[in-house]
DNA sequence: TAGATTGTTAATCGATTAACAATC
DNA sequence: TAGATTGTTAATCGATTAACAATC
């Protein structure tokens, strides 16, 4: 991935700035002024050249032998994460695993708004959870034209995985978080990201087998 | 990581295989007998021989020409994953996403079983939810001691997910599957599986603003 | 047979880690 | 000042991709 400068932004350090952040909150709390990588590196069991190469991505610049000013890194991931700007989404699946997403309270914090969840059932269609309506599916398409959302979640059974997908497509959205355990396939313009029980579930067993 | 014969498995592998059988389980309801690392690649827009590499850490043996025998094929991912054989669960913190995962019946298929789950909230103590019950926290220690439990997930808020995975390290817990939104500090010989939502969404929402 | 596909070895690519001069 | 820490360039490590002989 590279950024606007053309910049490499690699995956793995974009997912360990949030990481940061949550260290950084904590330590806020204590009045630090400044943190050196090293300290953010002992929290995390991290090594402080790789806390640094990560932080690095996001613009910040710090002083040496003090590190870098608490407050300005923290705004600095907030920024460069985009969490001062409010990503809307739609969610698609009101079961147990949709439901723990609506109420989910950490996405406020970091600029993430479920909009509106659908689903076909009747049973789920009327329910608010979280504030959050739960309507039918048959108005997913003209609610995401009319409303411009880009960002869809699918956490419907692996059965309707792949149709979902194919209506979020149609229907403009231009990233598709999926937690239904299929691999959806779509047009390579669109972004997804999977988050497959299975797959953690592999690498947790077998390393637990290995040990 | 290293195999018994210290061959490598590398993790992305390991997270595709599951993806592979997926495919085969749909293929194998079409009749087909044989099946190539093409066709598999084609299914899931990746590359041959990335699939073939992939596969080859299973052990499997295939034909030229020909490709690998399905069923063959199925057992051995079932079996290089273990999922033929049953690792037990707890689960910690019955809330919404804690009863997703003892709503989410794909565990079945991959020889996982969350055993119990356990809360400290009197209105979640005594639940049964897909014929789980979910027990006094207080409970943990003894029943992992005395059922022998190696794994332990983490469904619970963040401010209580620090003091979940000690508890957990205390009972003799070997392995954490970690769903809270902080990142666990627990000793090396400790293996952790994090599932960070926000470290995902950071991923999607930086693709979604450079695309 | 011809050629698609395998297993394996080599090359490339990208992420992590190391080295080190600059500096508050 | 001394030395801890920064930013940056180089080295290492590991995963992905390419090349190719073997073969059903």
């Amino acid at each position: 991935m590279k950024d606007k400068n053309n910049n490499p932004i690699s995956e793995p350090s974009l997912r360990r700035l949030p990481h940061y952040h949550q260290v950084l909150k904590r330590l806020k709390n204590n009045g630090e002024k400044y943190i050196s990588c090293t300290q953010i590196a002992n929290e995390l069991n991290l090594i402080p050249i790789q806390v640094r190469k990560d932080l690095n991505i996001t613009g910040i610049k710090g002083s040496p032998k003090k590190g870098y000013i608490l407050t300005k890194l923290m705004t600095a991931i907030e920024k460069f994460l985009g969490w001062n700007f409010v990503n809307e989404a739609f969610i698609v699946g009101a079961g147990h695993l949709g439901q723990a997403l609506m109420g989910y309270e950490g996405f406020s914090n970091i600029g993430f708004n479920i909009v509106a969840a659908f689903d076909s059932s009747k049973k789920k269609i009327g329910l608010s959870i979280n504030n959050i309506k739960v309507l039918d599916i048959i108005n997913f398409y003209s609610l995401t034209k009319r409303m411009k959302i880009e960002i869809g979640i699918i956490t419907t059974p692996w059965e309707t995985a792949q149709d979902t997908a194919d209506l979020m497509v149609k229907s403009g959205i231009k990233a598709i978080w999926n937690f239904a355990p299929i691999k959806i396939i779509v047009p390579e313009n669109i972004i997804v990201q999977e988050e497959n029980l299975a797959a953690s579930l592999a690498v947790l067993t077998k390393k637990l087998e290995l040990m």
